[in-house]
DNA sequence: CAAAATTAAATCGTGCGCAATATAGTTTTG
DNA sequence: CAAAACTATATTGCGCACGATTTAATTTTG
């Protein structure tokens, strides 16, 4: 009873960890590290975004996201560039080396797929459940102490 | 279809995160960091373990430890003394603030349970599937390539 | 018993993650 | 329109995570 909390967050701790070492030697020929390869699927899933743009889809700010997208640009994977119309904001646009990496990636996802040995079923409830379970934390992060 | 697997790594990598920033401010007033947490709970399970130890339970190097728990030793939580009968081993032991500290942590596992709001039973499966998730990939990892 | 192999920690370099700060561009207000 | 407020990105500092190397201690082997 008193060590379900923990069993949670050190199971979800884990995993994350388990995740990335299973991605890493995967990513390594393409000299990709994971964070690098989740920015790159929110860009294939809309490319042309902004940094504050992904940083939202991703839970980061810029401090992560400025020297990850440089990375990322001098790999060849992705352009940055000023919007013209306000020059605040940096746009961020996929090469075709970037777009490439999308249909090698298949392979990518084959092998975790096979890592992770679960059923279709198992995997979106799992994914579901965790979906769920960030959202709820991040509700309470934003909840304020107005409330008390 | 195409982005089941990826939906699992990016809900694994968000819970990851979001769990992080939930404990953050709740860890900040005792000047612990969330994987000084996790490692002070090993010790609440089994107190005077050594670096390698803890870091198979946690599933770190020595290269992640070793500072961290120099860390831990400068806020006073714990001592790390070489074990005299094995002098490369290094014994890692709480201090008295390392085990007041666990009765503090009842008060934050109680933040956590309110915020991550699931019932007991959710929690439970939701910890189930994650260690089932982690087993499977630290299988594979360990497989060579023997097998093809 | 001495050389070789093994083991445990520590150290170094690179990249992620976040808070705090800095900088530059845009919008709002007086 | 100029000062103030706001916004987007970049930079800095600290801690985590991991691979690779180093150092010191122990065990194995010849």
């Amino acid at each position: 009873m008193l060590a379900l909390d923990a069993q949670l967050c050190f199971a979800v701790y884990s995993a994350a960890h388990a995740l990335n070492r299973t991605y890493k030697p995967l990513l390594e020929p393409y000299g990709l590290t994971y964070p690098q390869y989740i920015a790159l699927m929110t860009l294939w899933q809309e490319d042309g975004r902004t940094v504050k743009g992904l940083g939202e889809t991703l839970g980061l700010d810029s401090g992560t996201l400025s020297p990850l997208l440089k990375r990322l640009e001098a790999a060849g994977y992705i352009r940055r560039a000023r919007d013209r119309s306000d020059e605040r904001q940096v746009l961020v646009s996929l090469t075709d080396k970037g777009r490439a990496m999308q249909r090698e990636a298949l392979a990518i996802r084959m092998e975790i797929g096979k890592a992770t040995g679960c059923s279709l079923e198992a995997l979106q409830a799992l994914t579901g459940e965790l979906h769920a379970l960030t959202a709820r934390l991040e509700g309470m992060d934003a909840r304020d102490d107005t409330a008390a």
